[in-house]
DNA sequence: AACGCATACAACCGCCAATCG
DNA sequence: TCGATTGGCGGTTGTATGCGT
């Protein structure tokens, strides 16, 4: 789509052709007097004609460079040199999910942040995780160029059908899951299943009454619809709950896109705690129900096998996360 | 202290849609 | 109507900084 490679080129202190004549466009960092200029004008004509300011003679800058300088550096109320909170961490993951790459857009409901900001932050936090998971984000060829929510950007989990037999009708299109919590019907869901989008964690429920509405900004109806579409397993009702913590009041009313069923965030899969209770239980009683069978431990991940490197148990898996990785859940309530 | 790595940030690029003449 | 220009956006990359070894 864009010019893979190009960007970049050309800029930066070491472009020493730059001068100052309003002949010669000027790249690389802004200075402090270039930045008086802009803002002198901004103040005077408001954020527009960007191109005028060099057909002026005010700044040797482009007027896309001068816009950018503005809105990503000068404007007020910026946030910089914030952090994203986690508020803003679990916008991002949302909206994302919902909206796909669509930084700008995302970043409207971040005051204060810019679509850079939002999409530096991305960026960071998808390399972070893929470290952390051992695998390697996927080829140029595989991303969606931004157009659509990602695809099951999470690494990919092989899961054994021998766990789950009764899933081998359950279509799917990509190799991540979301794991229902333990117990004699444990069951996986694949990510693209339908209802699942930005459900952080999924319950069984044995009665089929489910008293948790997942999290998800839309109706009612839309919700129940989701709810229909989810697949039953050996007749039992899979009920959906939110195990997450408050999630944020966005100031604008959200909506006008239906749910995406590609948008599942990585976090959910791996931030369950039940998840690490689920393949110890595997481990201790499963495992020896299905003699032969591999446990998670011995499931290839991303390509590479982690059972070497994590050998037995759930806490040495986790273990290579950060210790404040799962602050943001809540253990959930005990069954 | 030096080095390497990960992260944060800044600013470029090309593409595309809207606007203008 | 159409070509040129402009502005907005998303992708990418270089640099600075912090931290661990």
């Amino acid at each position: 789509m864009h010019g893979a490679g190009s960007g970049g080129g050309g800029r930066g202190v070491r472009d020493e052709s730059a001068s100052t004549t309003a002949t010669t466009i000027r790249k690389g960092p802004w200075m402090a007097e270039e930045d008086a200029v802009l803002m002198e004008y901004v103040r005077k004509n408001g954020p527009r004609d960007w191109s005028s300011i060099r057909s002026k003679g005010l700044l040797p800058r482009t007027g896309k460079s001068c816009r950018l300088r503005w809105v990503n550096k000068l404007k007020p109320d910026l946030k910089t040199g914030c952090k994203f909170s986690a508020e803003e961490e679990h916008i991002v993951i949302d909206l994302q999910a919902r909206f796909g790459n669509k930084w700008a857009r995302i970043a409207t409901y971040l005051p204060g942040r810019t679509d850079n900001d939002v999409k530096n932050f991305w960026s960071t936090r998808q390399k972070r995780l893929a470290r952390l998971l051992h695998t390697s984000l996927p080829s140029r060829s595989q991303r969606n160029q931004g157009k659509e929510p990602m695809l099951c950007e999470a690494p990919s989990f092989e899961v054994c059908p021998t766990f789950f037999p009764s899933l081998a009708s359950v279509p799917t299109l990509c190799k991540s899951w979301v794991f229902l919590q333990q117990n004699p019907n444990s069951v996986a869901l694949p990510c693209n299943t339908p209802g699942v989008e930005f459900i952080p964690f999924v319950q069984e429920c044995s009665t089929g009454q489910c008293s948790h509405a997942p999290y998800v900004d839309n109706t009612d109806v839309e919700k129940t619809e989701l709810m229909q579409n989810l697949p039953t397993i050996d007749n039992q009702v899979l009920c959906l709950q939110s195990c997450s913590p408050p999630r944020p009041q966005f100031n604008h009313p959200i909506l006008e896109m239906p749910l995406l069923p590609e948008g599942q965030d990585l976090v959910p899969e791996f931030g369950d705690l039940s998840f690490s209770n689920h393949f110890a239980c595997m481990e201790n009683s499963q495992s020896m129900q299905l003699a032969g069978a591999p446990t998670f431990f011995d499931l290839d991940v991303g390509g590479r096998g982690i059972k070497t490197e994590h050998p037995g148990t759930p806490e040495s898996f986790f273990g290579d996360f950060p210790t404040d990785m799962f602050d943001c859940f809540e253990q959930p309530p005990a069954s």
